[in-house]
DNA sequence: GTGAAAGCGCTAACAA
DNA sequence: TTGTTAGCGCTTTCAC
C-alpha cells in the first residue's frame, strides 16, 4: 500500500538491495542483462528512491538554503529564479526563505535551514552589522556563500558587483556629458550595498571634480515614495545640481516621477541615473540611465561555487567572485556637454 | 569532531536516548530535573535533532514544495512570499521550483519534490491542459492543491478568485461609466486563468448589454509589450470601443503606453481597466482601475489547506476555496456616464 | 559482479 | 517515568 522500497524491487527483480542500489544509481558496476531486469522492477513498481534514507545513509542531503531580504524586490526575484534554475539542473532542491528585511526572522531562518541540514546557505544579509552574529554562529557548521550584501567581519565566500568601478563609470558618462555638481539619493546605509555604493559615489565625485555636497546626499527608503520625497527636498533647498545620482532604480523612477509633477524637466534641467535596471522601463515615458546588476552572472557564479563546496574538494580560503557592472545609457541623461 | 548525536547528550545527561527524545520534543512526560539535565546537556554541545533521520523514522518531512510558473511576476512572487512567511510560523520549509512556465520543466519539478519527500505540493499549473497528466500521476502519491490556476480534470483541492464576479462587478463598474461597447485584450488561452476570465468578460458582456465583437477580443502575450501592441492593432482597426477590458494589469500598462503613444486619450477617449492591482500605479501617470487579487488571502488559505493536510484528520473530497475579488476604482475609469 | 549484514540518528512499542 | 530494543530505507564495507 505504501510507497515501494529497494526491497520490494529486488525480490521483484530477483537480486539483492545492494545489487539494485547499484544498478540503479551507477556507484558500482553490474552485468547489463542485470541492470535491465532491475529497471524494469523498478519502473512497473513506480520505485524512487527515498531520498531520506540515502541521505542518512550518506550523511549529506542535495538542499541547499537561500535567504534574501525581501521578495518584491525584483533584484532578488530573478535571483532567486537563476539560482533555481541552475540548481535543478544538478538535482539540488532549494529551501527558500525570506527574511523580511528583519534581523530576527533572519537568525530564525538560519537556524530552520541549520535543522534541514542543508549543504549550503546562500544569503544577502540584511544588516551589514547586525546580521552578524548569527551569520557567525552559522557558519560554523555549514558553508555560506554571501550574495550582494554582505554582513561586517564574517568572512565567508561572496559574490557581488564592483560598486566602485560602477560608480566610477557612471559618474565618467555624467561628467562627459557635462555634470559639474550633483545629489546623492540612496537608502539608509544599514545594508552594505546602500553603504558602498555611497562610499564609491562620495570618491568618484572627488575623483573626477565633481561637487558632491553633504547637504545634498539624502539617505531614506529604497522604494519610490522614497525617491519622490527627496526630488521635492532636494528642489526646495535651492538651485539643482547637474545630476542626481541614485542609489536603486525605484528611488530614481520616484525622482523621475516628482521632478514631473514639478514641471522640472529631465535630462534638460536636471540629469538623473539610476542602479540595478530593473525592468521598468518599458513602463515610464522617460527611460533611465543606470547601471545593469548582472544577475544572472551573479546566480551562475554563486551556484558554481555552491558545486565547489558540495563537491569533494579539500577546503579552500574564502573566495570573492567581483562581477563587472555594464552602464545602460538611456534618455535620462541624454544631453550634450 | 562530527555534529553530536542523541547518544552523546544522552551519554553526558546520564540518561537514555529515548529519554532525550522525550525530554526535548515533549512527546512524553519526562520528570522536570532530568529534562532540566537533558537540556543543559543538548545546549552544551549545541546539539540540534537530525531531522534526516527523524524523517526517516517517522515517515514524514516538515518539507512541502511549491512551484509556480514565473517568478518575474510579481503575482507569484508575493504568493510565494505570503505562503513562505506563513509555512515559517508551522517550522515547515518550503521547497520552491519555478516551472518556467514549461510543461516539461513542471514535470520535473514534480518528480524533484516527490524525491524530496515533501508533505504537500501547492502548484499553480502552467497549463490548463498539457500540464494535467504529470499533475495526475503525481497526485497518486502527494497530496496537492492547485493554486488561481488549474489543470484540466485534475480534482484535487483548490484556492482562487472568482474570476466570474470579478469581471461582473468590473463590467457593472464601467457600464455606470456609460460603457455600451468594450474590447478585450487577454492572454492567449492555454492557462485557465486567460480562459476563464476571457469567458466571464464574455458572459457578463452578453448579460449587462455591452457589445464586445470578436474581432475585438484579442489574445497575445502576458506583457507590456504584448499589450502595446495590442492597441495599436485596435487603434488601426476604425471606432475606438468605450473601454478597453484587460485580462492582466501588465498587459493594461502596455495598453495606456500604447494609447499615450497614439495621443488617444485615457479615460476620456477610452477607458482601460487591469486585473490583479499589481504596484506599478506608482510609476505610472494614469492610474488603473482594476481587480485587486487578495493575494495575502490566497496565501492564508493554501497554508491552511497545507495545515489541514498534514493534520491527521481523515482524508477528505477536495475543497475549493473561492476568494472574493476586490474593484479598485482609479483614474483609467474616471468619467461620468 | 554479487550478496549478507551493519549501521546512519532517531522515535515508538514494549517492558519494567 | 524510564530503559531496551527494533527498525525506518538506504548505501557501503566485507566477503566470496
Amino acid at each position: 500500500m505504501g510507497k515501494p522500497t529497494i526491497s520490494d524491487v529486488a525480490r521483484l527483480a530477483g537480486v539483492s538491495t545492494a545489487t539494485v542500489s547499484r544498478a540503479l544509481t551507477g556507484s558500482l558496476p553490474v552485468r547489463e542483462h542485470v541492470k535491465e531486469q532491475v529497471q524494469a522492477a523498478a519502473d512497473s513498481l513506480g520505485y524512487a528512491a527515498n531520498s531520506i534514507a540515502r541521505a542518512l545513509r550518506q550523511e549529506r542531503t542535495t538542499n541547499v538554503g537561500m535567504i534574501v531580504p525581501d521578495l518584491s524586490n525584483p533584484f532578488f526575484t530573478l535571483l532567486v529564479e537563476g539560482v533555481e534554475h541552475r540548481l535543478q539542473d544538478l538535482q539540488i532542491s532549494l529551501l527558500l526563505c525570506s527574511s523580511h528585511g528583519d534581523v530576527t526572522i533572519e537568525a530564525e531562518r538560519l537556524r530552520s535551514l541549520q535543522r534541514s541540514q542543508v549543504e549550503v546557505v546562500l544569503i544577502s544579509p540584511t544588516h551589514e552589522f547586525e546580521s552578524a552574529h548569527a551569520l557567525k554562529t552559522i557558519a560554523r557548521t555549514v558553508p555560506l556563500i554571501q550574495i550582494d550584501q554582505f554582513a561586517d567581519g564574517v568572512e565567508t565566500d561572496w559574490v557581488g558587483l564592483d560598486d566602485a568601478l560602477a560608480m566610477r563609470t557612471l559618474i565618467q558618462h555624467v561628467v562627459e556629458r557635462g555634470a559639474r555638481t550633483a545629489a546623492y539619493i540612496g537608502g539608509s546605509a544599514t545594508d552594505s550595498s546602500a553603504r558602498s555604493r555611497l562610499d564609491a559615489a562620495r570618491a568618484e565625485c572627488l575623483r573626477q571634480g565633481v561637487a558632491l555636497d553633504e547637504q545634498n546626499v539624502l539617505l531614506g527608503s529604497v522604494t519610490i515614495a522614497g525617491g519622490e520625497a527627496a526630488s521635492q527636498r532636494l528642489s526646495e533647498s535651492g538651485a539643482l545640481p547637474d545630476v542626481v545620482i541614485c542609489g536603486a532604480d525605484v528611488i530614481a523612477y520616484g525622482v523621475l516621477q516628482g521632478f514631473d509633477r514639478l514641471g522640472i524637466k529631465v535630462p534638460a534641467d536636471v540629469m538623473v541615473t539610476g542602479f540595478d535596471d530593473i525592468a521598468f522601463s518599458a513602463l515610464t515615458r522617460l527611460s533611465l540611465t543606470t547601471i545593469r546588476q548582472p544577475i544572472d552572472a551573479i546566480a551562475e557564479a554563486a551556484v558554481s561555487v555552491v558545486q565547489n563546496l558540495m563537491g569533494d574538494a579539500p577546503p579552500r580560503p574564502p573566495h570573492r567572485s567581483v562581477l563587472q557592472p555594464e552602464l545602460i545609457v538611456r534618455d535620462s541623461t541624454n544631453r550634450v556637454a
